[in-house]
RNA sequence: GGAGAGGUGGGUGAGUGGUUAAUACCAGCAGACUGUAAAUCUGCCGCUUCGGCUACGUAGGUUCGAAUCCUACCCUCUCCA
């Protein structure tokens, strides 16, 4: 039992309450663990996989995990944030993008273990009056003890009346699905709670609130998200990803280790300790980004990874496995800030223009000067952008 | 319904008739350096067939000339009802 909570609570910022968790677990009954997902953005980072081994937790402990694609919430938008209302998605794009999920989760959590639901089934139903019934059991005031509502409402930024609805409806799912506990990010503690009231107004027992931290992206200060294009994505390779993480500041390096990494909070300490004493923060940074690389990828992924990010970096050759593509011309030849355009290396013939005038465009590792350089028809080269973007590229 | 404020490049936010692809900051990109794609420094940062073209909520108008003035419309916010 006291195992069973330290394991739940490693890496959480906050339980609510925890009596009522100790509780449950006590109870000797298969909880029902939800958390719910955005059916927009089916490509999961490593920012979900904090909530992910959380709920792995659970499982480890017998209990079934809900994964829940909030595919009618979808609809409303979550107003956490700056986000615009989203378009409504086909029944289609939503399988679609429910199989991306499922081929993706199962990397962390059991299969037997977790079920796959959407709350359309029961949100559908509901209906104008059943919206209305619902509505009732929450006030304005409370709403805007919200974060976010209440900054906007204090800054004079519009709140638009659906966007109440959405804790209203996420606070439903937990109804319908009888949760026990409810997981989710810092950033969704108020919906959590007012699955809490929710279900409290229904009758039920309310449910357990688990909060774990948000991870910061790329950047070191923001959220890791999409939108914001600090992400990275569990399905992205083995290179991509440890390039990546190798690029996140020092400091940073330490949170992640603290969100993302199994290794033990002494460890983590003692490869402090060592940093302090000058040992190389990069040659720190290379053990979690091998950890990481190894979860999501075959173990020793990470390890090899690591060999050419040296060779890359410290003695400048290229990378091993450059894509190739081939390129139609309609002419003779194409000036180089077309070809580069098209083959998407930069965004623009005017990009393309600016880096090879600043040095970063390279053909064959030779750097190019010319800005108005031509390639002809029927060549194979290897086009270099940046340190980080090759391709081969042929002509036809 | 009435009164007022405002909508500028990815974000914040200057600019109120003319040295103007639009100050500054952030983000982003490149180069240099390095111990890494960290940090730091320097440069760039609308598009282009390099002739130009398109931009300051939308659509018109005034003017030699408009982000800046006028008209209508759309949107956001505040106060009153």
């Amino acid at each position: 039992m006291k195992e069973a909570l330290s394991l739940i609570k490693r890496g959480t910022d906050e339980i609510l309450t925890e009596s009522d968790l100790k509780k449950k677990l006590e109870s000797g009954k298969q909880l029902i663990i939800k958390a719910g997902f955005d059916p927009t953005a089916p490509d999961l980072h490593l920012g979900h996989t904090v909530l992910l081994n959380k709920l792995r937790h659970f499982q480890d402990l017998g209990h079934k995990v809900i994964f829940l694609i909030g595919d009618f919430t979808g609809q409303i938008g979550d107003p956490s944030g700056k986000n615009k209302t989203r378009p409504t998605l086909g029944s289609d794009e939503l399988i679609e993008n429910a199989k991306t999920y499922e081929k993706q989760v199962f990397k962390i959590l059991k299969k037997e273990l977790t079920e796959v639901r959407f709350n359309s089934e029961w949100c559908n139903d509901l209906g104008a009056a059943g919206l209305i019934r619902l509505a009732s059991k929450y006030n304005v005031a409370r709403m805007l003890e919200r974060d976010d509502f209440n900054k906007r409402y204090n800054s004079n930024q519009s709140i638009a009346v659906h966007e109440f609805l959405y804790p209203l409806v996420q606070g439903y799912d937990s109804v319908a699905l009888d949760a026990d506990v409810e997981c989710g990010g810092t950033d969704q503690k108020f919906n959590l709670l007012v699955g809490r009231e929710l279900q409290r107004a229904y009758n039920q027992e309310p449910q357990v609130v688990l909060t774990v931290p948000i991870l910061e992206g790329l950047d070191g200060t923001n959220k890791m998200s999409k939108s914001l294009n600090n992400f990275i994505g569990i399905d992205e390779s083995p290179e991509e990803m440890f390039g990546k993480i190798m690029s996140i500041s020092d400091e940073l390096m330490w949170r992640w280790f603290e969100l993302l990494s199994f290794i033990s909070e002494k460890e983590i300490n003692n490869l402090r300790q060592q940093v302090d004493e000058g040992t190389n923060p990069r040659d720190i940074k290379f053990l979690l980004a091998e950890e990481l690389v190894d979860r999501f990828h075959e173990t020793g992924q990470g390890a090899s990874c690591r060999e050419s990010f040296l060779q890359r970096f410290q003695k400048g050759s290229l990378p091993d496995d450059i894509k190739e593509i081939s390129i139609n011309l309609d002419s003779d030849s194409i000036p180089l800030t077309n070809l580069l355009k098209n083959a998407d290396m930069t965004s623009s013939t005017s990009e393309a223009m600016r880096l090879i005038k600043q040095g970063g465009v390279k053909i064959d590792s030779e750097k190019v000067l010319d800005p108005k350089k031509e390639i002809q028809k029927g060549s194979e080269a290897v086009y270099q952008v940046g340190k980080r973007k090759f391709l081969k590229i042929r002509t036809l």
